[in-house]
DNA sequence: GTAAATGATGCAAACGTTTGCATACGCTTT
DNA sequence: AAAGCGTATGCAAACGTTTGCATCATTTAC
């Protein structure tokens, strides 16, 4: 009589010498069963501390429960904080999530996809690598029946459910605000160019400056190849050493900008006096510096949130085409110590 | 002859006519299947992309090949850091990992493990929350044979794996340099006293106060119910307006630290000349503040890996009980701006 | 020339559930 | 008394794999 392993539901039938399938129905709370046979059933499962396989439901259901989200890594703020939100949405639902990191490499990328496949998740929620140029892996999830939800990094060309943030807007507005508080002489220290979220906020840039009608200087220009604080020390040097240094900075992250910050400073030069800096994704430490950092707010936890929301909702309607949505959440720029006043309020 | 649904063995079979045990023998490549049959077997399911079912697999060897980590959140370096060394380290075993997050709630934790129990996960790394005072549901977790290795917060009484630092160490380290550097006043911002981390890091300062002598005074003394910037705050604001200022503080983390020293500097006071500042974990941006943080390294990246390596290990061996491993980290004081020079070369 | 060994494949059970259908019983209705 | 019906339960298939054993043909050994 000593079981090994876990009990299972034809134990509890053996026990009581009836079938599994009035034990499972019992269980279920199926009307059709007694409620005396019920209530035995439910006392001997409890009292054998009895914990339904999922593994066998899933396999009968063709449904692991499991979403998985796909992030480039999970170190900044920015992408935990999605994930927080994506998880709170979750975490009453049925499902349970996975979290897989690309490293920014589209490689890895297609690896995970290639394995999410094999594991049957039931929908991927994805934020693609800076290196990844063709999405055709995520097409074959969708071919599997898997919902794709694309968040904050766009992938062009892909059509899928999607919840973006207007970058263009955020770096418009940043920039525009530079602009009015006088500086002529504005730099931009982008990211991997391959990013829309990159290439979007340079437009922003571009056009804020345009619409300015102030000259667009190639050399104020610069990519950093990652996002970290090392990244950017070595082009912000570049910049600020360079002939007619820049009375402004626009980079594409709060690290970038603060490593500026930081060079600038090394430098001798005053911020904002001598050259405002003004960083992206306002993470929580951001106005602990000093000066306390202008940056442009995302609402990264919104973010994840309706990400997940979108995704949930497809899988309960069982429809992975269908008209995609495509959200687009409104940045917000916030004026702190490092970039100077601004004479005009801009609307 | 339209398909509906994945491309399963059987379906390989019957379209060349051979038993799915040879279709599976093939694709495994069993040394009792002919040269021929095996290409046959592979050319096609190539063609037809077939993608093995995990869940069917998983079911059959009582084996969800999911490992689980539990941490508190995921928006601090801390964690995330710690997470990426899983990752890494776990990333080209057949293992999926699957992050699960308490928000610090005992009740959420228990919940949790009730869930992962249900979905069979083969084995469970764990930072407990911090209101969680007794363990009995990591006991049930071993009890169906699943491993658990306990990381950076201890879980007292709990017979597992573990993999710690040295916060008394570390502790110990700070308020001694502090010391050295002729502060006598030094104050302690501690967090929520359950935790583990918190009562060594609480022990080291104590200890260093005793062992030069220093009376060690109550009122210089708090703990902070979070690990935010906010939370540091108020108690920050108490401890530097309270009567008989301290010349020094020792906080609880990072974050508390720089809000501790946003405090004294809103307040006139020069950090470190009339406060010297000491945080814990060494986030990438602490040195970026200004001044400089002073803070205690601690080998996050290393103590994800090392965890998820024994965990690795025990899973291989297949034996959960066996004598437990504990493996402590040195964490590393490192001496920046925000806290005076020391006179004295301290070994 | 028969027995044994080898090589290649097929059969069926097993993993733990759910669920459509069949069954068995007792009761009411005609 | 037969038919009908509701109630409670059981049987067996299905989900997609792996794997021990059986099968069969062919070769090897004596």
């Amino acid at each position: 009589m000593i079981k090994k392993g876990r009990v299972t539901i034809t134990d509890i039938a053996r026990e009581l010498n009836i079938a599994q399938s009035t034990v499972s129905r019992a269980l279920n709370d199926h009307p059709a069963i007694k409620k005396e046979t019920k209530a035995a059933v439910r006392a001997l499962a409890e009292k054998l501390d009895y914990q339904p396989n999922m593994l066998a439901l899933s396999l009968l259901r063709k449904k692991s429960n499991v979403i998985a989200v796909i992030v480039p890594e999970i170190t900044s703020h920015f992408f935990s904080a999605i994930i927080t939100g994506i998880q709170d949405m979750i975490a009453d639902s049925e499902y349970n999530i996975m979290i897989c990191l690309t490293n920014e490499s589209h490689e890895e990328e297609t690896v995970i996809v290639k394995r999410l496949l094999k594991m049957q998740v039931d929908g991927v929620l994805v934020s693609p690598a800076s290196s990844t140029r063709e999405f055709d892996h995520f097409r074959c999830l969708q071919k599997n029946d898997i919902p794709v939800v694309v968040f904050d990094r766009d992938c062009p060309g892909l059509e899928a459910d999607k919840v973006l943030v207007d970058d263009y807007a955020g770096a418009f507005q940043a920039v525009e605000y530079l602009i009015n508080s006088g500086c002529r002489k504005i730099a931009h220290l982008g990211g991997p160019l391959n990013l829309s979220t990159t290439k979007h906020r340079l437009q922003g840039y571009l056009d804020a400056l345009r619409q300015a009608n102030i000259q667009v200087e190639e050399r104020y220009i610069a990519h950093v190849e990652g996002f970290s604080h090392e990244d950017g020390m070595e082009p912000a040097m570049a910049l600020l050493q360079g002939p007619d240094r820049p009375d402004a900075l626009f980079a594409m992250n709060d690290n970038i900008a603060i490593s500026a910050m930081h060079v600038a400073q090394s430098l001798g030069l005053n911020v904002p006096d001598d050259i405002s800096i003004v960083g992206f994704d306002d993470e929580p430490h951001s106005s602990f510096f000093r000066p306390a950092l202008s940056t442009v707010w995302q609402p990264v936890y919104s973010l994840g949130m309706l990400s997940a929301r979108i995704l949930l909702k497809r899988l309960k309607e069982g429809e992975v085409q269908k008209p995609f949505r495509q959200e687009v959440f409104k940045p917000e720029l916030v004026v702190r110590a490092s970039s100077k006043e601004c004479p005009v309020l801009i609307s």
